[in-house]
DNA sequence: TATGAATGAGAGTTCATTCAT
DNA sequence: AATGAATGAACTCTCATTCAT
């Protein structure tokens, strides 16, 4: 069992080692114009030996976007699980916890919002596309339970939840995609987290029943001040 | 002169011809998967003949997005432009604009926002990149402007409008991509159109600079009532 | 008559046209890098019309050296005619008219010796090919008529005339592809001129049966002493 | 090691098998006719695999080149340091020389030729050109170094020693190619060997500074006499 | 297990040639 | 006779994938 341990986690230790070289290749060239080659010599290792570990060049992809997906869930799921914050809070936090998965991988988050384009999506293995839809299922699900409770308790106006969940994503991969764009045309830098702020304050805003005031996040200290924010 | 008219007429219809057959390969494939000779066959005309309207694949492809984003251009001018309408009015119509012009051509569409992403704008001509660049410049600036009239009125929460109109763009893009993503995994239909809408009230919701009674559209009756707007 | 008689002379005057464009197309791209198309839009004529006139491609490259090569046979009819030169006279003269044929058109010289390689010459039509080959072997002959002449005279070593023909042939080809290549490679120039002259000049002394005086060439007074040749 | 050398080894064979396709098919067609899929056919390869040793179609064309110039190079210098031969010796051996390497390979000094007409050499790489550019000029300075000496000794007539070489590298370089073309037209065989003898029987000739006896070379047995030597 | 040379199908693109007008 | 848009075969070159070592 030691060696069988130890077999094991040499394969996962590969595994991860390619993983990392694609995706800096990936973030490099982008999907298409990323061979097979460049990633093998970015890892250090021959062609052949990638399709040892992925099936193929898809798979490969597709596999970054599990591993982050995968920490994205946890982070979604300690916001919904967080007892110390308010509703209001929490939508505060689950901007925070947004900013911070694609802060610390920028490149492969603008993969997943590539794998939403039918493109990629359509050459994945059965096995693949399945991980990867219930891995992205989850999130938008965890995200839409944060809303849920705000919902039942009546503090956010009665709506589908999922459906909030989906504006909160699709505002996060809209926003990531102009932020990607912009800064192909204007090299404007910094840009997305003061936009992601503002949204997520009207977002914030809109979704209150009444116009109560605006109280009661326990934390967030480090924030700048917002629009619209004039509490005491 | 007729001759001439006839001859520029017959070439215009070609490009619209080619056009036609690419926004459907183009669709159905995916710009990396769909080549020349499919959109060729789509046409009914030989490969070579593509090259005569349109310098590479990529020309092509760009070609369809500056087609939709002058439609656009003219759909958002439009709103900005009426004088009917109070601000909150402007946004309901900004966001069926948007929805429009969507319905409209939704493949095209998802082609803008895939080209947003590094991937394809890397490889177009300096030119056909000026283009694009220019029409979706003026399109969010007029969004921005749609915005702006309403916090010099004092009605929306001051912020830079160019932000406001970032914010629309994300919303609205990353909901078009969300939704053909969803579309590939279990089919669900007939979701863009009211899950953009109560994007739109929150927008409009928590937009507002104070929470005045929500009113004062002067016209857009056709419009069902929304979720959440039952508040008297 | 008169009609036919212009039809025809209208005739050739395109066909002249066409050559002068396919001459300056040829000249600056080489055969295989100039198209039908650049040379139908350095004639200002449409490509379809150069088909009218050659039956393709190689047709109309081979036309060129038609010309170059009835003119350089002219010319060296006239040499090998002429009354009032020795046999040395003959040969300054021979070298004077090839390098005034290549003077008058440096670029379809170059052609010729192109269609010497084999790559061109076995994609002509029989036709073609019969009458390049008859214009070349008259003008090598020509020339071996004029040292046949001395040879009979017992001024020039025994040697059939046609190998003398050949050696000057190829000297004054190869010289031309040299000075070609060195053009490209190291911007020298005017080189030929003088290279040639030095060239006949071994060729005259070499050929000379006896080391008889070096003299009585009647005419030639243009030409600069050259070296070597200042034995009284 | 011995690893890493079979391995060197085996890339070596293979770049020779390629080279060795790429001139027959090359001789067979001609440069532009022949195709890459040809080449790989006589190679029985994969078209790909000709990609994976020679970066595209001109570098193959020209490593033919490389091949026989550093060869040719050998062999002149060979001639330059011999001792044992005077002048006139050294031209003999020279011609010698010359008429080796092209029996060696003679379509592949075609191609040198070939290359020397700027429709090729336009395509290569830089570092390419720049090889056989300096090997060119390595052949051509030899070959002068060789004329060089018999002009400080009194023996040739006084000029620029590199005037001397390209007339020789112009001969040869003009008899293979009209003999490649006389093949072509009249099938004419084993013309080029006495031709290049007569025309460096001739050079030898004019060349002398005096019309000195005819003798002196100390060795060159093997040699048959020469049409025209027999002068006393 | 890892290699990397070899594969070969297929891509984008070009262009000599044709033919309806 | 002249056009020039259209053709489509053929080209060079790429690269995901395989497999003998």
């Amino acid at each position: 069992m030691p060696v069988h341990n130890r077999k094991e986690r040499e394969r996962e230790r590969r595994r991860q080692q390619i993983i990392a070289a694609a995706r800096r290749v990936f973030a490099a060239k982008g999907l298409s114009k990323a061979t097979m080659e460049d990633i093998a010599n970015e890892a250090e290792l021959s062609p052949g030996t990638l399709y040892i570990y992925f099936g193929n060049k898809d798979e490969l992809y597709a596999s970054l976007a599990i591993r982050i997906l995968k920490h994205l869930n946890i982070r979604l799921r300690r916001v919904r699980d967080r007892k110390d914050l308010n509703h209001k809070g929490k939508i505060i936090a689950l901007e925070r916890a947004l900013y911070d998965v694609y802060e610390f991988d920028p490149l492969v988050l603008i993969n997943i919002f590539h794998l939403q384009s039918s493109e990629t999506l359509k050459n994945l293995s059965a096995e693949l596309l399945g991980k990867i839809t219930s891995l992205s299922k989850q999130s938008i699900r965890t995200i839409a339970e944060i809303f849920k409770s705000g919902i039942e308790d009546n503090v956010f106006i009665e709506n589908k939840p999922i459906v909030y969940a989906d504006i909160v994503w699709a505002l996060f991969s809209g926003l990531i995609l102009l932020e990607e764009s912009k800064r192909i045309l204007d090299e404007r830098k910094d840009y997305l987290k003061p936009t992601l702020a503002i949204a997520f304050e009207l977002l914030s805003m809109g979704i209150r029943k009444t116009a109560a005031p605006d109280s009661v996040l326990s934390d967030h200290p480090g924030r700048k001040a917002r629009p619209g924010r004039k509490s005491p």
